[in-house]
DNA sequence: AGCACGCCGACT
DNA sequence: GTCGGCGTGCTC
């Protein structure tokens, strides 16, 4: 007997394992392990996607076992390192083994279901007998054919054999396929003398396999590209020259001839740092680096030559960008230096171009994949480079099920093919700083500039004196600045930490503050759409004229946002022509690149935004980066803010001035003696990672502890507390002795979405004991999870709040 | 998740 | 007495 080990498509604790079907004899010879299949599961004649995780022979029995429906895919969409890295990856982040695989593979390869009632007896109610009659007995069972009083009707029915459900199982990856010959020649010399000297075809036929002898190639292109007809391909089918198959179809992208880029010369820090990871990739060793390289000491050269190297040695490799920096200036950049062999994965393609693209990968069309965090997954065999490009970026964390830090995912790949992994940043993560410090990771860094740019003059200005001759927003050091950049006709970016025209409307009358009715915090008004928005849940309602409470028209909005800032600079500085760049005007499809053509092109003087410009942007003309408010992120309660602050400051001060073009950045603050901002004014990383260690030392917090956060939530706010209070009685005597357990707290935000949120955090150095409780933390509230009870375990949360 | 079964209140 | 609400167990 062949027996499948399939992981099914349900999401819960007591499924989440591999369930074993019999293989039928029609399909022992296509079923291979790594295909989704069709399979029954439960009660009545349910049919549902899962993935055959192992194939093994069972000699003894198998008749109590249910049987394979049938099979979803031509080719495995898993291999054997995808499915152990599913199963470490469910077994690290708490979750489901088919959330796993699920987020792994192309968002095509889940399965849609559908269910269908079919009329087999004969009914008296005339509604539904005429419904059945319109569509051939057979309807989908849903709201759009039928009323909530005829489903229960129809349910009834059931009971009495009148009515019969259908489970459908619909595969939307369903490639379309396409007849090709594969060459089965192995003595070409022979054949060729062989063959009739009148056979033009036959012999251009066989060239073609020759230069191909173990590819397959597509009939049809064949026959409209070589000029062979059908009878050549036919006579050698006959001759058993060649065999047919079907195979995947995809869009074969246009194989121009591009001049490739040719390697840059190396400063003697990069060239030491490319000498080093070199080594390891032809050495083979599954070790980390750590390249931490100012802005401007070409990280990116490294990442190229590296990559080259690997695919010297017929390796392949993978490039991680933050979803934000994935702009066509660095993608064009791999593009032109490694031509059609690269596959860039982005969140702008649609789901079926992701997936041609993912097959492209599989099927080995492709050496190198660019790609934002789930391209971490791409199905590249043979990898022999990974890289991590801003590896403290926090979009590096996956924050919903599973909750996985891409970092973590490439050091398991890099172990499974014994290849190194770089990680890079010009502030790296304190973690990976401090692994590097312990030699866990090899520390490499770039402490010069090419091309000798010097480091741009920062200057902090303390908004606690402006804001007593100038409004709270712009400097009259910065509007100066500002004025002298355009007059020199340079360009100007300028950074606001919030969107939005003002934070909140208050009625000065009776102090009523407008709220979003779902979540616990103020809406926020927009003016592009004359709308007032909830940030979280995105609720949205016309502003208001009159204050909702009192009716009192003496209403006021607070706060600042980009499109106020917008509409203040142009009162002030009268003739600049601004760009306005934050998620509201980059929503659109290619919005991003829209804006940031305009402004190289000079269509526009200042560039006004949220963090969105400040990676990666590379504009030789801008002389003068202007930060509005740094303290914005200072004021968060999460042990991290002073880091992300240091980040966004140090990230956006790079991006001022070029080779022959001194930069001028201007820094506004409340708190212009906090650390993290003259450290970065200094652009002293390292003096930052000292200062820092220092105080999450004292605190307790990572990279001195781990942590894991649990977050539960429910519609109601007793449950959620009680539960929380209930976890926490679990914790205290089921934990190591050293593991501090803090809370549970109401979230700062405590409800959104109309969910109310609680949580609690563990903070350990070691704690053997800690995996298994959280488990049963799981599989304890089961009930209560019935009742709409939610836990989230996120292990080392990138935040506390 | 989604289905069946079984136990309870409130109806003809 | 039975219809249908929901709590509970189970799915190869």
């Amino acid at each position: 007997m062949k027996i499948a080990d399939v992981i099914v498509d349900v999401p819960t604790m007591q499924t989440d394992t591999p369930f074993s079907y019999l293989v039928p004899t029609d399909l022992q010879t296509v079923i291979k392990k790594g295909m989704r299949v069709v399979v029954p599961f439960g009660n009545g004649n349910r049919k549902i996607e899962g993935f055959v995780v192992d194939l093994n022979d069972n000699l003894t029995d198998g008749t109590d076992l249910k049987a394979i429906d049938s099979v979803m895919d031509f080719e495995p969409v898993l291999n054997q390192e995808l499915i152990d890295l599913s199963n470490w990856l469910a077994r690290t982040t708490y979750s489901f083994q088919i959330s796993c695989l699920l987020t792994m593979l192309p968002n095509l390869l889940k399965a849609k279901y559908e269910k269908e009632v079919e009329l087999v007896g004969q009914i008296e109610d005339p509604e539904l007998t005429k419904i059945f009659t319109e569509n051939n007995n057979k309807v989908l069972f849903d709201n759009e054919h039928f009323s909530n009083s005829q489903l229960s009707e129809l349910l009834r029915l059931k009971k009495s054999a009148k009515v019969q459900f259908k489970y459908q199982v619909k595969n939307e990856a369903r490639a379309k396929t396409e007849l090709a010959i594969k060459n089965e020649i192995s003595d070409f010399e022979t054949v060729k003398k062989g063959l009739n000297k009148s056979a033009k075809a036959q012999f251009k036929l066989l060239n073609l396999l020759t230069k191909y002898p173990n590819e397959p190639l597509i009939q049809r292109e064949i026959i409209k590209n070589q000029g062979i007809s059908i009878s050549a391909i036919k006579a050698f089918s006959e001759k058993k020259y060649i065999s047919k198959q079907q195979i995947e179809k995809y869009r074969n992208p246009y194989k121009h001839q591009i001049k490739l880029d040719q390697p840059k010369v190396l400063t003697k820090e990069q060239s030491i740092a490319v000498q080093k990871i070199n080594d390891d990739i032809k050495s083979k060793q599954s070790k980390t680096y750590l390249v931490e390289g100012v802005t401007g000491s070409g990280k990116t050269e490294v990442y190229l030559q590296t990559i080259q190297q690997a695919l010297e040695l017929n390796q392949t490799a993978l490039m991680l960008v933050p979803e934000i920096s994935l702009t066509p200036q660095i993608v064009n950049r791999v593009k032109s230096r490694f031509g059609s062999r690269v596959a860039i994965l982005h969140s702008g393609l649609s789901n079926g171009e992701k997936y041609d693209e993912w097959r492209r990968i599989r099927d080995q069309e492709v050496d190198v994949v660019v790609g934002a965090r789930s391209a971490i997954f791409a199905p590249l065999k043979n990898i022999g480079l990974i890289i991590l490009d801003e590896e403290h970026d926090t979009s590096y964390k996956q924050d919903d099920n599973p909750r996985y830090h891409t970092r973590d995912v490439a050091i398991w790949r890099s172990n499974y093919y014994h290849c190194p992994v770089v990680l890079g940043s010009a502030t790296p993560s304190l973690e990976s700083r401090a692994r590097a410090e312990k030699g866990v990771y090899e520390l490499i860094r770039l402490t010069q500039r090419v091309n000798q740019q010097t480091l741009p003059q920062v200057q902090v200005v303390d908004m606690t004196q402006e804001i007593k001759n100038h409004g709270d927003l712009f400097s009259g050091t910065l509007i100066d600045s500002i004025k002298a950049t355009i007059a020199a006709n340079n360009q100007v970016v300028l950074l606001l930490n919030r969107r939005g025209f003002s934070s909140f409307m208050l009625c000065r009358d009776c102090g009523y503050v407008l709220m979003c009715p779902n979540c616990d915090i103020s809406l926020t008004m927009h003016l592009d759409s004359h709308t007032m928005k909830c940030h979280y849940c995105g609720f949205e309602e016309a502003i208001p004229n009159q204050c909702p409470n009192c009716k009192s028209k003496n209403i006021r909005y607070f706060g600042t946002g980009t499109e106020k800032a917008e509409k203040e600079l142009q009162q002030l500085i009268p003739e600049s022509r601004i760009i306005r760049m934050d998620v509201d005007t980059t929503r659109k499809k290619g919005a991003h690149e829209r804006i940031l053509n305009a402004f190289g092109s000079h269509q526009a003087d200042i560039l006004l935004g949220t963090q969105i410009i400040a990676k990666g942007l590379d504009f030789p003309d801008v002389t003068l980066v202007g930060v509005l408010n740094a303290d914005t992120g200072l004021e968060l309660p999460d042990f991290r803010s002073s880091e992300r602050t240091f980040d966004l400051l140090t990230q956006v001060s790079g991006r001022a001035g070029r080779a022959d073009k001194t930069g001028k950045v201007i820094i506004q603050t409340f708190n212009p003696d906090h650390y993290a901002i003259q450290l970065a004014k200094k652009q002293d990383y390292e003096g930052f990672f000292r200062k820092e260690m220092k105080l999450r030392h004292l605190a307790g917090y990572s990279p001195y502890y781990y942590s894991v956060k649990l977050t539960i939530s429910s519609l109601t706010e007793q449950q959620a507390a009680q539960e929380s209070f209930r976890i926490l009685e679990y914790l205290k005597g089921n934990l190591g002795e050293q593991t501090m357990i803090l809370g549970p707290t109401p979230r700062p935000i405590a409800r959104i979405k109309k969910r109310y949120y609680y949580q609690i955090i563990i903070k350990f150095k070691k704690d053997p004991r800690l995996a298994a409780t959280l488990r049963k933390i799981q599989q304890l509230s089961q009930t209560e999870v019935r009742k709409g009870l939610r836990i989230a375990i996120d292990s080392e949360p990138v935040s506390f709040m």
